[in-house]
RNA sequence: GCGAAUGUAGCUCAAUCGGUAGAGCGCCGCACUGUGGAUGCGGUCGUUGCGGGUUCAAGUCCCGUCGUUCGCCCCA
């Protein structure tokens, strides 16, 4: 035991009842993405640091992204995010493409990371990006993409929040305040901070950035304006798509929300859960209206989100929405082997069953019946079937329903469709 | 990078003041050689993460180290 090779830190291994859980997530995503009109796609997981060095922001690639030199001396990453190859992929082919550009896609992403709630080095996201429309109401589209998704997976608007902001509108604020553009990204932060820390330190922090009292009064008032939306044309219009997309509910302004990206330009998005035990966000997103520019495309605008696996399923842990039974059944057969004389003959039945559409497994060795039925109770197979001499020598197979614990002689010939006929009775009760 | 907790059987955990490492679950077998989940009985299971120190004696106390978890930092 003690010579078991550990995992990687911040590394995580999917046996079947979790692997189960990420392919549930990912048949939703599949779903909802597809309801909306978006294609799947995916890129390399291996990319060239300078991909990122542009503007994903510096903490990401100096801090957090894994690289390393490979066998030729270039310096190579493991994707920290999918926008930057996004916008890659769209740059290149960026004549030929059709706008406006719906694309989704799950995969794995890498940050170099110390473990802990929520958070893990290696981990599932999925990402939603439409390109080619700066309109408030594709913004909207967005947040209707993540609000059905929360309601297909049973997330009520009480248990999940989208939160809006938007940047043009913040820095338009700045500017009344006469706050000079290089600072923007120290204010960014302090907003992000208001709800994280105390008012003292918070204040304090503001005067480390060098604020005036008045500037610094001026900002925690407009964190705390509820209505400054009203404000911005764009936000008034986005307001009004969600409302027209039918997920007014699932949304709300929150003029403390900024998001840590560099290229973020206008709406920002970022989902909370309000009941569940965790801090994290959800998911996060944003406009990025100039990221096609920036890798050498022609100017772009886009939208997108991005939501991680392991936040969304503590929250639906925690509030009971996992699905139940998950990943239990191998086969919904399992064929017995009686004797030596009958594996063969066995093995054929197998056969058979699945050519006629079934899952079947059969039973590896010859053993005593009462260990195979135990075996098939143990994986979750519903139906067993046993062809010892007697069936043999007649032509028949006995098929036994584990569940209800009874047993039918049928001819070999009937034997897939009276156990589909079984299998059938036994999902729709 | 900083801080805290924690590490005992395959799993979940116990072990009083430092005094012979235990239980449940699981697994295997038998009762029950053509029929599973129940029940009963029996069996399997440990260098107490690793290294050092204190002590007559260490799972227990001390130091170090590694892993894990949680928090801070940061956050796409």
């Amino acid at each position: 035991m003690t010579d078991i090779i550990q995992p990687l830190r911040g590394t995580r291994d999917f046996y079947p009842e979790d692997q189960a859980v990420i392919s549930w997530l990912y048949e939703n995503m599949r779903q909802v993405s597809e309801s909306f009109g978006y294609q799947e796609f995916d890129g390399p997981f291996l990319e060239p640091i300078e991909l990122y060095a542009a503007k994903s922001g510096e903490e990401l690639v100096k801090e957090q992204a894994f690289v390393f030199e490979d066998r030729g001396r270039n310096l190579i990453t493991l994707r920290p995010e999918l926008t930057p190859t996004l916008a890659r992929m769209v740059a290149q082919q960026q004549q030929h493409l059709h706008y406006p550009l719906r694309w989704w896609s799950f995969g794995p992403f890498w940050r170099y990371e110390s473990p802990q709630k929520g958070r893990s080095r290696e981990f599932f996201q999925w990402n939603v990006d439409l390109l080619g429309l700066d309109s408030p109401e594709a913004d909207a589209e967005m947040a209707a993409v993540m609000a059905v998704f929360f309601q297909q997976v049973g997330l009520s608007p009480d248990q999940v929040q989208i939160m809006i902001n938007n940047r043009r509108l913040v820095d338009a604020q700045l500017q009344k305040l006469e706050i000079p553009p290089r600072k923007q990204g120290e204010i960014f932060r302090l907003i992000d901070k208001r709800d994280k820390l105390e008012d003292a330190a918070w204040e304090a922090y503001a005067e480390e950035i060098g604020l005036t009292s008045k500037q610094l009064d001026s900002i925690k008032a407009m964190v705390e304006d509820e209505a400054l939306w009203e404000e911005s044309e764009e936000l008034v219009r986005f307001f009004r798509a969600v409302e027209a997309l039918g997920v007014g509910d699932y949304v709300q302004y929150a003029p403390h929300i900024i998001r840590g990206l560099d290229y973020y330009t206008g709406t920002v998005f970022e989902a909370q859960a309000v009941t569940a035990d965790i801090s994290r966000a959800l998911l996060g997103g944003g406009r990025y209206d100039n990221l096609l520019a920036d890798v050498g495309g022609d100017p772009l605008p886009g939208v997108g989100f991005a939501m991680g696996d392991m936040v969304l399923a503590i929250v639906l842990e925690e509030l009971g929405l996992l699905p139940e039974g998950r990943g239990v059944t191998p086969a919904d057969v399992l064929v017995t082997v009686f004797d030596e004389a009958t594996l063969l003959p066995s093995y054929s039945l197998s056969a058979e069953l699945r050519q006629a559409g079934l899952k079947v497994s059969c039973y590896p060795e010859v053993q005593k019946l009462g260990k195979q039925f135990k075996h098939a109770g143990r994986i979750g197979s519903r139906v067993a079937t046993i062809l010892g001499p007697d069936e043999l020598a007649n032509g028949m197979i006995a098929v036994k329903d584990l569940e209800s614990r009874k047993q039918e002689l049928v001819p070999r010939g009937e034997a897939a469709d009276f156990i589909k006929k079984l299998l059938d009775k036994a999902s729709s009760s």
